[in-house]
DNA sequence: TTAGAAGGCTGAACACTGTTCAGAGATAAT
DNA sequence: ATTATCTCTGAACAGTGTTCAGCCTTCTAA
């Protein structure tokens, strides 16, 4: 009885080829682009057979995020290592920069494109993001504990100002908004730079993450 | 012979209205979501005539983009005023987030959207855009002649640096991306708070702007 | 006054999009 | 061998930006 088994296989296949002939074509030329014809005929099936493996082409973008903060969080876990916690932290900050420009479509569908749907915490690979946040929040956890941030600095307060803070030479960047003269690198390495001193310096916060 | 003027004008006529009721759709309903049969709807002409006044639909973004800069000048200068200099940079900079969720639609089509052509130096409208950057420049050095600001800091780069800063904020509010209890304007409030005080504190910044 | 030129505007069409659905065809169970 | 199940296809629908031949009004010139 292992008809089941083989047929159960052969479904994952052609569904695993969907989604990486979706990632190819998101990665090369942006969501709003690629259409269902176009994945359709890199895997040789007519556009309808997508639908019995995906409801519509959100969900196949919601499968490709679940990807893309797996990618993210290795990316910043391998930035990770320096023995200075606050060099740790910058390193980890910028690998989250450098993610936005290696993996380019990958960040915009994961915080700039408005044509996607929107992540909540209902979305089942919601854990992934959450996993990703746990583990920059105990890098400033470190700073803070080897006295190189305020102590009185909430760790996730801190995390949701660097997240914003390099977000915006990130989506600068990504979206096209430097004059060609514009070095984006170095102003999202000031933006790390003035944003890692502007907590060290420790001004009074408002923000009460959920 | 008035009747070229009188043609004139009435050409002016339409193609502003074309403008008007493409603003009005773009700020309800964002860029995307407005096709030319909409906006031909709305002025009682057919889809092709709007052809005769824009080549394209770009186009119709760039003349709308020219409006943006424009407004968004008013909106910083408007809330300049404040005989403290750092108080002063600190307003505008937070008209400028206010501007992200007031004129949602345009902060997007100004600062986000991929999907609408680049605005370069070769663009009509880009002196409206390096006028609005004047402006706020302007702020910073005054900071810096009052010694609320390193004397060393390139007021081009602090602008920068600010600009992107904020932008980060901006983005995460009008693009959905933070969670329902998030509270945006608490988190923008934070990233200008930590951005003047690492400016203040006179960190070695790399960028040179063009 | 009338013939001709000019120009604005329309309807229809093209190629594309995401999505739906009846039915063909292959395979499995009885 | 028949029935049932399930995958996949072709065609279609409603939408998109854009193009173009031609109508129709208006102005010009004889």
């Amino acid at each position: 009885m292992g008809i089941r088994e083989r047929h159960d296989r052969e479904k994952q296949a052609v569904r695993d080829s969907i989604l990486a002939a979706a990632r190819d074509l998101f990665v090369i030329e942006g969501y709003a682009q690629v259409s269902i014809r176009k994945i359709a005929e890199r895997i040789e099936y007519s556009p309808a057979a997508i639908y019995s493996y995906f409801p519509s082409k959100d969900d196949i973008f919601f499968a490709l995020a679940a990807e893309g903060f797996t990618r993210l969080d290795e990316t910043i876990q391998a930035a990770a290592g320096d023995p200075d916690p606050l060099t740790d932290l910058r390193n980890s900050w910028w690998a989250f920069y450098q993610f936005s420009k290696d993996q380019r479509e990958f960040f915009h569908l994961m915080f700039v494109d408005r044509s996607v749907p929107a992540i909540t915490a209902q979305w089942q690979g919601f854990d992934l993001l959450q996993q990703m946040l746990a583990h920059v929040a105990a890098r400033i956890q470190r700073a803070i504990d080897a006295g190189r941030l305020p102590a009185d600095l909430d760790p996730q307060v801190a995390l949701h100002v660097l997240w914003a803070a390099l977000t915006g030479p990130a989506v600068l960047g990504c979206t096209c908004r430097l004059a060609p003269g514009e070095d984006c690198d170095a102003l999202a390495r000031d933006v790390l730079t003035t944003t890692i001193a502007g907590l060290a310096a420790g001004a009074a916060l408002t923000f009460v993450p959920c």
